[in-house]
DNA sequence: ATGAAAATTTAGGTTTGTCTAAAAAAAAGT
DNA sequence: ACTTTTTTTTAGACAAACCTAAATTTTCAT
């Protein structure tokens, strides 16, 4: 089936959107997430429901057919796999790709991703801990709690991020917080609910309970 | 400035038709290398020449000015770079790279074409022998001759093709010839023009004058 | 339960890039 | 020189993806 760049990212962005729990998603999110108008966005349900690929009923939200998950998660695999070859061969920083993967992930050609994949060595996650899917749309899920919600005095290490805007990756660089990193929370200050946490077992720095919310541990 | 990728394959069109000696290019010869009607060629030159990437006067042909020039040029760069991508790094044959290059060559980022260029190590010619532009439009170009028009008995490297279709790159596959490939003209056959070639001191073969037409050589 | 607020859809338009059919200009043939 | 043919442009339409404004439906608060 051929789908427009636009039609690409309403599936997207449909998938994102339900990524957390939820079932339906509305015309409004979708118009946040993609800076259009509700108006368009009811436009474009109608074309996506006729094409199948979206479950429709109106003024009911909406919802990815396993056609449209599928083809959601072959965009997002391209995605992440551009990614990685733009940190792992090219040398951007990882606050420097999304925008450029953005445009890479609608390149089409089922070779190219598989070439590409195995060039890059098979990598099950992108460079911002995101797992990658395979050709089936399958992927590795791993248990994660919010750096925000672990326990005192537990060592964890740092599989993944809630938020991945280049500021807070930006940030993070600065803190010297990077995937794989060991993490500690040495203390919670219970007023605000930032955490002093101790990285790598070398330094220790102050992270505000917003930070720690859109950081993801694995506890060990 | 900023083009669609439509105005960009425009721009790339006139490039190449203007690259034999031809100062104007016609409506119908566009109109022929984009798969379009005439009168959509006609609707678009009107919009180019506003933007000033075209010199166009109504039923008199059509060239770039430097501005346009300047975009076709970094097009063509993106292209070619894309393509010793694939062939070098992702085991693509060279009959297979033209098509994915024809859409990566849209991706917009200065950062990703200097990175490409130099994680290629600055190639100065694609799989097919044609050169490589650099950032500001400048490339290498070969004294060459159709293989057609070669001496007999004078020894020659394949340096260029003319023609890039899959079918004929296929069939240099199988005739054993490839860019840089020594080249003696044994005999002409002077009825239809066809040549016995010797190859790298080893096979001897015969092409038909079409093929010897559209194989580039450098005399040595 | 009912009125106000919020969410969503419809109606009517715009822009981009395409098309067909018709008109106009240029080129070619005699 | 004057037809005829070819090339090119114009006129008028259409599909995709967006918009604003207005209508409709749902949700929320009293
Ligand atoms: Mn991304
Ligand atoms: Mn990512
Ligand atoms: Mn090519
Ligand atoms: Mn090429």
């Amino acid at each position: 089936m051929f789908l427009s760049f636009t039609e690409e990212n309403y599936l997207k962005a449909i998938y994102h959107l339900s990524e957390d729990g939820k079932i339906d998603v509305s015309t409004n999110a979708i118009s946040d997430a993609l800076n259009t108008k509700p108006a368009s966005v009811s436009d474009m349900l109608k074309k996506l429901s006729q094409k199948e690929v979206i479950n429709y009923i109106k003024y009911q939200g909406v919802s990815l057919t396993p056609s449209g998950k599928k083809i959601a998660l072959q965009i997002i695999r391209k995605h992440r796999l551009w990614e990685v070859f733009l940190v792992e061969k090219l040398k951007f920083n990882w606050d420097e790709v999304h925008e450029i993967a953005e445009q890479l992930e609608h390149i089409q050609s089922n070779l190219l991703i598989e070439r590409l994949d195995e060039f890059l060595g098979f990598p099950p996650f992108d460079p911002h801990g995101d797992p990658i899917p395979n050709e089936r749309g399958e992927m590795k899920a791993k248990k994660h709690t919010p750096l925000s919600e672990t326990d005192l005095h537990n060592q964890g290490k740092v599989i993944g991020l809630k938020e991945t805007s280049p500021l807070f990756l930006q940030y993070l660089d600065k803190a010297g917080i990077y995937i794989g990193a060991k993490i500690k929370v040495m203390d919670k200050i219970e007023f605000d609910g930032s955490l002093e946490i101790l990285i790598d077992n070398k330094k220790t720095i102050l992270v505000s309970s917003e930070v720690a919310k859109n950081i993801l541990i694995a506890e060990s």
